[in-house]
DNA sequence: GTCTATATTACGATAGAC
DNA sequence: GTCTATCGTAATATAGAC
């Protein structure tokens, strides 16, 4: 944080504010006069900032993804038994999601219609390969069961944890970041029946 | 099946085109001017059919929730043990969800802009609710674990059963309807490390 | 039922003053 | 850096012929 005394937008400003309205009215569903209402500023102001709506939408991804990788960097995502790599990025993936919020809920909601998008989505699926490969190594270690084929327990289990993006809010009262990862970390391993 | 002689549209054969259109472009990133190429007719045809592109978008958003609700007046889903009845809603779900692909996708996407969507997102809400309190009861008769919330439980629980949409392809060869049923159902109950 | 116009509005983006 | 004014385009929807 270099300077926190004025209000006049930067690029990252502008995308925390442009990124809360993309979330609440959908990417396509926003035109740039309710991006300018939101800001306080003029249409032509944001062009100032940055080139238009999609380069926004491609700083919001980006964000997302840059967050998202650098999980699979960490070193107990790195070593140790797969079981355990594993149940680390799920615990991870979580708070990622979290700390991230709005950027992870945007690059959830891409369809593809524009080049940015289909970048993003193709980022997304190297990610969830990633992932997958660390599953089949549980299972080929004998820690996880082995009767729900991996690509499909795999899609399941990202479908729960990203799921979170539609209802957790942090200003609101109720579970917090760490008791949502939790959840999700029994559930995904030990089912509602439990252990 | 009264008549399959001819192939000028109906509100409901349109529907089903358009409907489609909007689970690839997303609802607000469609035009009347893609639907009309899609269907093969002319922007103002349509107008014939249907008053415009939110009536699509409610009689879609329709039946996904006639769909769903069904299943909570089914006979297993009011008789017996709460976790019984739990596992077999959730099954249900999946199959409806499959069955009914592409209204159900269409149905989870929706954000809220205009009156049909906030009404279809409260229905959403209230299905939500019936089924969390299945889960409650289970959870009081000490069938599923009790160190989860409900409510947190019912959300995880309703994303990965709804992150279906984003992936299953009926056309494609991989896990069909019933084996995706399965593994819904032991992830759900079990996890991933099984029984 | 379907078409070719076209009315009307909203959109993304730019020009140029301050 | 922000504004007002505006351009060109594309959107939803309608009119009216066939």
């Amino acid at each position: 944080m270099t300077t926190a005394k004025r209000d006049t937008y930067t690029p990252e400003t502008l995308l925390s504010v442009a990124v809360g309205v993309f979330n609440e009215r959908g990417y396509d569903g926003t035109s740039m006069e309710h991006l300018s209402r939101a800001a306080g500023i003029s249409k032509s102001s944001i062009y100032h900032h940055v080139s238009g709506k999609e380069e926004l939408l491609r700083r919001a991804v980006s964000r997302a993804l840059d967050g998202l990788f650098a999980i699979l960097a960490e070193e107990h995502a790195r070593e140790g038994r797969a079981v355990d790599r594993l149940e680390y990025v799920v615990r991870r993936m979580v708070e990622v999601l979290i700390s991230e919020l709005p950027y992870v809920t945007l690059l959830l909601r891409v369809r593809g219609n524009t080049e940015a998008e289909r970048w993003a989505l193709e980022r997304r699926r190297e990610f969830d390969h990633r992932v997958a490969d660390l599953l089949r190594a549980a299972a080929d270690e004998g820690d996880v069961r082995a009767d729900v084929e991996v690509r499909l327990a795999t899609r399941l289990v990202f479908g729960m944890i990203n799921s979170i993006v539609e209802w957790y809010r942090p200003e609101a009262r109720g579970a917090n970041g760490r008791e949502v990862a939790d959840a999700v970390v029994r559930l995904v391993f030990s089912g509602l029946r439990g252990d």
